[in-house]
DNA sequence: AGCTTGATTTAGACATTGTCTACTCTAGGG
DNA sequence: CCCTAGAGTAGACAATGTCTAAATCAAGCT
């Protein structure tokens, strides 16, 4: 545990965080200047591989990075400006599709990604 | 309708097609050698504001444009090779979407990615 | 403490994907 | 036939991501 990987994990701390490697590094670099770019990119596929970390796509941009990685859960995101919230739907969505519509895929994993607009945009 | 459009048009026709910009363009290349880069990502950009088009992000890399705008449907990924299947699965997931997983949005949209592994991968 | 060695970090080159701009070309109206 | 507006083009630029070579560091050994 090196001081750069201890940086990069205190910046992915919390709940509904889903920030992009740029995002990641420049709030690295406020806890500790020197950090490189490589460093971080490095440091988040470390923790993808190790699973304690997923990458998302929910924009059709950067990668976001996510610790929330131990309680599945799907995305809901703010059309407008980006906002994005962990939910947990009910139901679960790999038994709504039929083995006719399978195309004989053996199916493992299902994201589901509600996009709309969140209390801050409506209001503006 | 110019000819570059026309090209772009074709090589978007089909069912299950959903290619990378680079790729309608290598495409595109074959049929009408001269047609440029620009063009490509121009013309994909005005049928997706017209709605004959979508941009889906089932891979984390580059978009991909889907020409099945007019049939509502979700998306079946080999997470081997890329393959992507249009899928219509049963159910309405927005109804499995509680008010109090809501945060105070106005939820409009639902995206569902399957991921698993096609029949070919899984034979070899 | 000083040395050795392997892992880590760094800077920057390079690659891929996407956007933008200035220029050229072309089709169609006068 | 000209003029013009729209369309297309080449290439610069931007954003995101990957890779490599060199510097640095940490840890064990003497
Ligand atoms: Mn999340
Ligand atoms: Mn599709
Ligand atoms: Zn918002
Ligand atoms: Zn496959």
């Amino acid at each position: 545990m090196t001081a750069q990987r201890r940086v990069v994990a205190e910046v992915l701390d919390g709940e509904h965080v889903h920030l992009t490697a740029d995002e990641v590094h420049s709030r690295a670099v406020d806890k500790l200047p020197e950090i490189s770019r490589a460093t971080v990119y490095n440091t988040l596929g470390e923790l993808v591989s190790l699973g304690e970390v997923l990458e998302v796509a929910t924009d059709k941009r950067a990668k976001r990075y996510d610790p929330n990685a131990h309680r599945p859960h799907h995305h809901l995101v703010c059309a407008q400006c980006g906002a994005i919230r962990d939910v947990h739907p009910t139901g679960n969505p790999l038994a709504d599709l039929p083995d006719s519509e399978r195309f004989g895929f053996a199916v493992s994993e299902v994201e589901v990604t509600y996009r709309g607009t969140c209390p801050n945009c409506a209001a503006a």
